[in-house]
DNA sequence: TATAAAGTCTATAGTGACTATAGAGTCAAG
DNA sequence: CTTGACTCTATAGTCACTATAGACTTTATA
């Protein structure tokens, strides 16, 4: 198939697929003799596997890494194991983060209603402080 | 007081605090004899302003926004108000994906001991599908 | 007083993970 | 045979910074 089906299929832009490639994640595609890319199941594969692995927020190196691992069966799965446990942290402490900041959010909010005038409203002078 | 201790008092890396005069968000300094930015209450107290919105994560275009309707305070804060709850908006919907992340992250923790090799790795598996 | 060290200046490039655009080439349908 | 949809490469833009190079200014020490 061609970039644009697998743009479809995927649900990644085009342009994303490319940068991708680019950045060796994706293998390099075979080419039509107009030099359009041409893909099979296999990218179709490595693609899910990426977008999966980004959902989960894990960044591009660390998804090109457990690509490496994935074609090194025998070795330990330590390194995997342990960039999960990475990933968890960050989103723990991203999770705290979010929770102080939606209860401060929340609290600006109920200083303010529409009728205020910026001069009294609730929301700048919590912003001052 | 100069840069460095501007700097210092505020937490904001030098090249922070001159990005944010680049992007008009603080008010251009007095400068030294030799060219030095000169800062005064003020200028502390607009980067105050900025700290306090970037903690709250609100991105720099509507901070300059909230700066400037500071300026006009005899106008409505409906801006401020609707500014905030889009904020809130953000925040909820982020928290909402962190949490699936969560789950889906402890679950693959789950499916990992050390001792694996990665052929059996219930990670790459779980990534797999 | 000379000089070394610390602080500051501007301008520019890099980050991450894309997105957008320009300008050219390819291919299928009418 | 031409129109339109698709694809190609290369480049620039996004956001909010961070890092660097190379020059200048100020302060502290010998």
């Amino acid at each position: 198939m061609k970039i644009g089906e697998l743009s479809k299929t995927t649900g990644c832009s085009i342009q994303t697929i490319r940068y991708y490639e680019k950045e060796g994640l994706l293998s390099t595609p075979e080419r039509t003799e107009g030099n359009y890319r041409l893909y099979g199941e296999r990218a179709l594969k490595e693609l899910e596997f990426i977008k999966h692995c980004r959902s989960l927020d894990i960044p591009l190196t660390d998804v090109k890494r457990l690509m490496e691992l994935k074609n090194k069966p025998e070795e330990s799965c330590a390194s995997v194991n342990k960039l999960i446990a990475q990933q968890l942290a960050l989103v723990n402490n991203r999770m705290r983060e979010l929770k102080a900041l939606k209860a401060e959010l929340q609290q600006m909010a109920s200083l303010c209603t529409t009728e205020n005038t910026i001069e009294a409203c609730g929301i700048i002078k919590s912003l001052d402080s």
